[in-house]
DNA sequence: CATTTATACGAACGATCATTCGTATCTATG
DNA sequence: CATAGATACGAATGATCGTTCGTATAAATG
């Protein structure tokens, strides 16, 4: 019954590639139809409408880090541990579907009126148990006392330039990225220890 | 002689923010209009076309950072210290002139094709400049030997949020800010120093 | 085989886009 | 005052936009 066609997916997938490349606005339906070998027409036997399209990739990216935040801090208590969980979820998140991640993070603004403030709550929550964690981690003395939502943007933003650039890391370079990501935002990237 | 109006340069400040706010391509000629209380047509008075805007905003941008970068690498020979000053430019251009700098990292991808290519190839010398700092902080031994592409981006990354994000950080507080970028880039959010 | 259902298409619609043109007004200079 | 140049405007142009509609074909169902 409610089975995503194979078709439709592929639409999904070329329209994230090109908002990617273009952005939402520079995108045209014709651009997306061009993609998917298709006539414009065509494309609405699949999709409602193309603001149909970014809400999807929007909301179930969203979904996919509320889901995820959700399960780090169910399975940790350790708050440095939830923190390394969730830069791992965002790398491989990057990795594996960049064009999603970028249309999630840069296109959600071309969202309706209702549909932005729907996204922007989703947000806010999820940056409210970031700093949560932060908390913690600090009451415990393991994390140094400074200002939460720099720290929290830095680290998040520190991480964006895995979907921007479009440098491929191979799926073997996976971990020892990783690994990096995690060293330099708990330890820096300074060799002494004087501090 | 070639002296600047006070509208254009109002001009090219509003263009900015309605770049900043909707995008390049989602910010109609009619919008740039209304914000400097002109007709559209008037526009042109003062303009040759959208595209000149955009491309004002991205390379004077560019210029201010590829300056910066010569004047730091002239002023300072020790690698940390070059470091610290670049993260300070970036720092104090975004909270100076954020719309500015989020056209330059957002939106010059709707540049002319040609545009694109001379702006791609300065940002390539920036990066390279900035991993030879990274080489030679390595070879002096004070910086990790971890990988100096991830490096580079990870901290220009890092710093991204502070134009893209809204939150407006008064002036008092740009040194504590500066100084917490500053450890957190150098020596990572984690107290303990065993590694 | 007959009938529904999903998919594809060409043509067209109204809206909006950036830009141009002729003209009017305003400002500064002779 | 007269003239020239800069600035502002309304109207119009051609292009492109997202979407709709009627229809045709292909696939699935009875």
């Amino acid at each position: 019954m409610t089975e995503i066609s194979a078709k439709k997916q592929r639409i999904y997938q070329e329209a994230a590639r090109l908002f990617q490349d273009r952005g939402y606005a520079a995108t045209s339906m014709r651009a997306i139809a061009g993609a998917v070998d298709l006539e414009v027409s065509s494309l609405y036997s699949h999709i409602r409408s193309k603001e149909e399209l970014l809400q999807e990739i929007c909301f179930r990216t969203a979904g996919q880090f509320m889901d995820a935040m959700q399960a780090i801090r169910r399975k940790w208590d350790n708050p440095v541990r939830q923190l390394e969980e969730i830069i791992r979820f965002h790398t491989r998140l990057a990795l594996q579907d960049p064009t999603s991640a970028t249309v999630f993070s840069d296109e959600w603004k071309h969202l309706g009126p209702e549909e932005v403030k729907s996204f922007v709550s989703m947000r806010r929550n999820y940056e409210q148990q970031f700093l949560e964690i932060l908390v913690q981690g600090q009451r415990a003395g393991l994390i140094r006392d400074l200002p939460r939502h720099w720290i929290m943007h830095t680290i998040i933003s520190g991480l964006a330039w895995l979907y921007r650039t479009q440098h491929p890391v191979p799926p073997d370079e996976q971990e020892h990225l990783i690994q990096t990501l995690l060293a330099m935002n708990l330890h820096g990237i300074i060799k002494s220890q004087n501090v």
